[in-house]
DNA sequence: ATAGGGTTAG
C-alpha cells in the first residue's frame, strides 16, 4: 500500500496507511522506510520525514543502505543538505546511489562545488563504485550553475568514452550546460546528435536560446516542434513567453498565451502571468502591464509586482513604481534588490533627495545591498571575486588592469554613468565603486590570463549595472573580445562593442 | 519486492 502511494503522483496516503500501520502495531522492516521517505521527499513533509528518521533509529533499521539512501535523497529534497552530509557522513557501507544522492542533494541545493569536491572523491580506487548516467547528470548540473564549461566538456568527453552518449536524460544535461555557459553552439550540437529527442530536449533549447538573446530561433525552434507534433509543457511555454517578452512581440505573445490554453489545454500559473507583465511592461506599456497585474485570475506574487517594479524603471514610471513598492514592501519586506530597483527609478527621474531617503531607510531597516560576485573559469579553476575584493594572489595585477581599462576606454570617449549607484558619496567615489563591480575584476583577470581570441565566460549572481554593461561593451572592442555574462535574468554577448541584448534587459 | 537523474517568469 505505502509503496503504491509512494511511487503515485499524489503520495499523500503513504503516511496515512503508515500511521494505521502504527496503530495496528505492525513492525516495519527495511522495505517500509525507503517508501515512506520516497513519499515524505515528494511531498516536502519535513516533519514528518524526520519523524520516519527517529523511527527507522527507533527500530534498529536505520543501518540498512537503503533506508540511509533514502535519509540522504529526503533531506536533500528538502533542501537540508547538511542533514544529507551527516547522513552520508554516518555511513558504513555506500553504494552508486549513495553517492548519487548526496552529489545529486549538492548540486540541486546550490552547492555545485561540494557536488564537484564529492564526484571527485567518488573515485572507483576509493569507493569502488563507477560513476554511471545519474551521476553524470548531477555533475553536469553542477557545471552548468557555476558556468564551468571547460569542466562540463571534459564530462562530456569523459561520458562518451564510457558509453554513456545516447542517454537521453545525460543529452538533455549536456543541452542545458552548454545554454547555461553561453554556449549555444554546443548546445545545437548535442541536440542535432541526438537519435531520440523528448519533449526536454526541445524545452531546454528552447529556453536556452531564449536566455541567450535568440528569441526569434527560440520561437523558430517551438514551431518546428509543432511540426513535429510534440506536445510542448508548461515549461515550454514559459521559455516562448520569455522569448516573445525579451524580444518585444508582444502581439505574438498574446497568440501563444491564447493557444497554450485554448490549444495545449495548459492551465497557465503564475509564471506564465509574470511573462505577460514582462511583455507588456518591457515594450513600454506600463499602464496595461498594471492593469494586467490587478486584473489576473491569480494572486500577484512578489515576482509579479517586481517585473512591475522592473519595468517602472525602465520607463521612469515613478507614479506605478510607487503602487508596486507599496505591495513589495508588504509582499516581501527586506528584498534589498527591490531597493535597488526603487533607487534606479528615483535616480532616473532626478529625485536624489528620495534615492537618499531610501538608502537611509536601508540602513536602518538593517537591508543589505547583496554582495555582488563573479565568477570565471579560466584553466581547470572557477575563480570567483567579490565587488571591491582585494584577497587574490592576482588583485595587484587585476588592479592596474582596471586602471589601463579604464585609461584606454576614456580615450573611446566612456563617461561613467554613476546614476544607479545605491550610496551616498561622492561623485569621485562612486566611479571607483563602479570600477571594482565584480564583473570588472573577473574580466580584468581573464584578460591577463587568456590568450586573444578566446571568449570569456562570466557567471554574475546580481543583474549587470548599465555602467558595467556599457564597459563591458566597450572592451569587447577595444580588446577585440567576445565577452558573454550571465547574469541573475538572462545572456549578454558582447561583441565589438554590442552586445545580444540590444540594451534591453 | 526496498534507494537516485533533465527543462520554469524577475
Amino acid at each position: 500500500m505505502i509503496r503504491g502511494y509512494a511511487e503515485s503522483d499524489s503520495p499523500g496516503p503513504a503516511l496515512l496507511v503508515h500511521r494505521q500501520m502504527l496503530a495496528a502495531a505492525v513492525p516495519p522492516d527495511t522495505h517500509t522506510y525507503p517508501f515512506l521517505l520516497k513519499a515524505c521527499a515528494k511531498l516536502m513533509a519535513l516533519r514528518e520525514g524526520e519523524k520516519v528518521h527517529s523511527l527507522s533509529v527507533k527500530n534498529g533499521l536505520e543501518t540498512c543502505v537503503f533506508v540511509q539512501n533514502t535519509l540522504v535523497h529526503f533531506y536533500a529534497s528538502c533542501g537540508l543538505f547538511e542533514c544529507a552530509y551527516k547522513v552520508f557522513e554516518g555511513m558504513d557501507e555506500r553504494n552508486l546511489v549513495t553517492w548519487n544522492s548526496i552529489i545529486n542533494g549538492f548540486a540541486i541545493n546550490g552547492r555545485p562545488n561540494e557536488a564537484l569536491t564529492l564526484f571527485r572523491e567518488m573515485s572507483p580506487e576509493d569507493s569502488g563504485v563507477k560513476p554511471d548516467g545519474f551521476t553524470i547528470v548531477s555533475l553536469l548540473c553542477a557545471c552548468a550553475e557555476i558556468g564551468a564549461l571547460a569542466l562540463g566538456r571534459r564530462a562530456h568527453l569523459y561520458l562518451v568514452k564510457v558509453g554513456l552518449y545516447g542517454n537521453v536524460h545525460v543529452e538533455n544535461a549536456l543541452i542545458d550546460l552548454y545554454a547555461k555557459c553561453g554556449s549555444i553552439k554546443e548546445a545545437y550540437r548535442v541536440f542535432n546528435e541526438m537519435a531520440s529527442k523528448t519533449v526536454v530536449s526541445w524545452t531546454s533549447l528552447i529556453v536556452g536560446l531564449a536566455v541567450n538573446g535568440f528569441g526569434k530561433e527560440a520561437l523558430e525552434l517551438f514551431s518546428a516542434m509543432e511540426r513535429e507534433r510534440l506536445v510542448p509543457t508548461e515549461i515550454t511555454l514559459v521559455g516562448v513567453l520569455y522569448a516573445c517578452s525579451h524580444c518585444g512581440l508582444v502581439d505574438e505573445g498574446f497568440k501563444y498565451f491564447n493557444r497554450m490554453k485554448n490549444e495545449y489545454n495548459i492551465v497557465p500559473k503564475i509564471e506564465h502571468y509574470g511573462c505577460m507583465v514582462d511583455l507588456l511592461g518591457r515594450a513600454g506599456l506600463v499602464e496595461q502591464a498594471h492593469d494586467y497585474v490587478m486584473n489576473m485570475p491569480l494572486e500577484p506574487n512578489a515576482v509579479v509586482w517586481r517585473t512591475l517594479l522592473g519595468a517602472c524603471a525602465m520607463h521612469k514610471r515613478l507614479d506605478l513604481g510607487n503602487v508596486a513598492w507599496a505591495r513589495l514592501v508588504v509582499l516581501d519586506p527586506g528584498h534589498s534588490g527591490d531597493y535597488v530597483l526603487l533607487s534606479n527609478l528615483y535616480a532616473a527621474v532626478g529625485r536624489w533627495g528620495e534615492v537618499h531617503r531610501l538608502r537611509r531607510s536601508m540602513l536602518k531597516g538593517g537591508v543589505r545591498k547583496m554582495p555582488g560576485h563573479s565568477l570565471v573559469e579560466l584553466g581547470n579553476r572557477v575563480h570567483e571575486f567579490v565587488m571591491g575584493d582585494r584577497s587574490h594572489s592576482w588583485s595587484d595585477e587585476i588592479y592596474k588592469m582596471l586602471e589601463e581599462i579604464a585609461n584606454k576606454l576614456r580615450l573611446e570617449g566612456y563617461v561613467p554613468r554613476t546614476t544607479n549607484v545605491l550610496a551616498d558619496i561622492e561623485e569621485e567615489e562612486k566611479e571607483t565603486a563602479l570600477n571594482y563591480h565584480s564583473e570588472r575584476l573577473a574580466i580584468a583577470f581573464a584578460l591577463l590570463n587568456s590568450a586573444p581570441g578566446v571568449p570569456i565566460r562570466i557567471v554574475k549572481n546580481l543583474r549587470v549595472c548599465a555602467d558595467c554593461h556599457l564597459v563591458t561593451k566597450l572592451i569587447s572592442k577595444v580588446y577585440d573580445r567576445e565577452i558573454v555574462v550571465r547574469d541573475r535574468s538572462r545572456f549578454h554577448h558582447f561583441r565589438d562593442g554590442s552586445c545580444s541584448c540590444k540594451d534591453y534587459w
